[in-house]
DNA sequence: AAATTTTGCTAAATCGTTTTAGTTTTTCCT
DNA sequence: AGGAAAAACTAAAACGATTTAGCAAAATTT
């Protein structure tokens, strides 16, 4: 296998200085009056000994690294994985190499593995946070890590976000639920409280339902925690069922949620959607071919990831970001399948 | 925010040399005769300064960084997605981080991936890959990168792998179908043709058939490019459907096929399993509720992650490995469900 | 008391790159 | 010819850690 070639073997190879070999590999010849025949002795050079620099050694000096963090409750979530996916071929294609992490809805985990990513020096991190407040991004902000929350964010915040209309979804979700004569209506999210898709979605979902005088009981706005979803789930069916007080329609705000809904359901033999209508948020593939097929709340994943990755990038080489572009906030779509259909 | 803390600011404000404090950091204090006072002294600046060691400037030195990659052909695929967050999980409490990278079933991307990590000094890499023969991954052991190959593997190969009893798994389905009275069955794989675990499934189902005198058509067995799923399948499904000759039963070969396979059959409005019962491979929780639930060769998730990350870790720590252990096949379960039940 | 060993510590080299601050040589101008 | 300007290149420092080789003082042995 031999020794790396390093910078110094093309130089002593070529008998120029490193400074030289250095600067013409950084296309910084020109601006220093390397003559062209000298850079294309170089660049030859470099090819015959196929000389790698030293990622490790650059990364040192420049304290850069070419790599961004992306921060996700858990990658094995079908929308994260799926936030990852495109986040890594866009940072792919531009030269950048992805480093993920599960917080697993962590708030401390979240921080450790933020402080992690910042020795590593890493280059800019996309978050979908789980902190309970905007201060240790705005202290993130002060401390120059260029970085960008998708999902979840906070009022005041200073920090760029791209997230989507979750209010609007609400809304589009009562709407098509009463339209379908649906009234008593149950909604599952999940704790903490201080979730911002999860509140937002809660409130456009009551305000729609307020315009036709639809309230929800409290006692059917349920939370559990990440972890808890199935337990928690099941055990509030069963109680609903046993009262003999099901809701017409439950309301589940995202994908696990929902799968873990129709699982319980079909547990107890509950009929989709005759006896119990189901809205989801967040669609995936094989919504389509459950049976019933599951109507949902949409959200453009591809599109999140393309703008929060410009705008983590444009950060990274140093432009300024306008109030305006700070805080994206893009349109969701319903897609209406049959569990929320009477048949 | 202020400038990072070195080295040589601890030993500075202590007034001893930046030897001893490495020393005291890295635990070889005792070995090197420092005594207890000062190695005290040191780990209570350390505290008081906020010391944090710059990881780049470490992993320069040592020419180790303390990440592995994780390479997989699409981590938005819930089985992988599911293996990296084990592993992720795994290593971060060893003290690890993971750069995951999905390399398409790209042969090329794949080796180009593996060049750049090696280029950033990765401690380890896990593969499930996509190359056509075991000989770049016996170079890669003789140039002493340690890793390891999950899923997919190779005969002869060197390099230490985990995998499931694929054959095994695809006896299992066979069997099962036998059993339910199915001779017209149909497989579904994907391609390219070298990939170990497509081939093992398909060969463990004919064998098992073979046993009772079933032979499955050619035109019955299909492989579609990774990308092409969705029309491939929906292709074949219509072609077999006009020509009025669909097969009985179908073994899908990976979760996604599985789910394509059953949103075509819907959109075709052909009954599961009155018309064709399906047998997946991979798990994945909405198997159970989709309707009909999907039968399935689950694999040990979990165990596959375990067993593979301690192979990579022994290998990084310098630990030999024996013969024995290099090569670890684990069990499959198959689940039984509703959708290769006649009713 | 001199020689040896032990204890406790340190100076300096090293890893591979980038960058600052020049130096040397050639060309041009008057 | 003498001085200024331009062209082409380089020496050495810097980044922050680890490690090799070894020194000085104290303790022990002879």
């Amino acid at each position: 296998m031999g020794k790396k070639i390093s910078i110094d073997d093309i130089a002593k190879s070529l008998g120029v200085s490193k400074t030289l070999v250095s600067l013409v590999l950084n296309d910084k010849a020109d601006k220093h009056g390397i003559s062209p025949d000298t850079q294309k002795k170089v660049r030859d050079k470099v090819k015959e000994l196929n000389y790698q620099p030293n990622v490790l050694a650059r990364g040192f000096r420049l304290g850069k690294t070419n790599t961004i963090g992306v921060l996700v409750s858990d990658i094995s979530n079908r929308f994260y994985s799926r936030i990852a996916r495109s986040i890594e071929d866009l940072a792919w294609s531009h030269g950048y190499t992805v480093i993920i992490c599960s917080t697993d809805e962590d708030l401390n985990k979240e921080s450790e593995q933020i402080r992690l990513l910042r020795d590593r020096k890493l280059d800019g991190l996309i978050i979908s946070t789980s902190q309970d407040s905007a201060e240790p991004f705005n202290k993130l902000v002060d401390s120059g890590l260029p970085h960008v929350l998708i999902d979840r964010t906070f009022e005041g915040m200073r920090s760029p976000s791209v997230s989507v209309d979750n209010f609007a979804g609400g809304r589009l979700a009562a709407r098509h639920l009463l339209h379908q004569g649906y009234r008593k209506i149950a909604v599952i999210g999940i704790t903490p409280d201080h979730i911002s898709t999860i509140n937002d979605r809660i409130t456009g979902f009551q305000s729609a339902l307020a315009e036709e005088g639809v309230i929800i009981p409290p006692q059917w706005i349920i939370k559990t925690p990440f972890g808890e979803m199935d337990n928690t789930i099941k055990g509030k069916l069963q109680q609903f069922y046993q009262a003999g007080a099901m809701p017409e329609a439950i309301f589940t705000l995202n994908n696990n949620l929902t799968s873990a809904c129709m699982l319980n359901l079909r547990k107890l033999s509950i009929d989709i959607p005759g006896q119990v209508a189901i809205m989801g948020f967040d669609d995936v593939s094989f919504f389509s071919f459950t049976r019933p097929s599951i109507s949902v709340i949409a959200q453009p994943i591809e599109r999140i990831s393309e703008v929060a990755f410009d705008l983590l990038l444009r950060q990274i080489e140093g432009s300024k970001i306008s109030e305006k572009e700070k805080s994206v906030k893009l349109p969701v779509d319903i897609i209406i399948r049959e569990s929320t259909i009477k048949s």
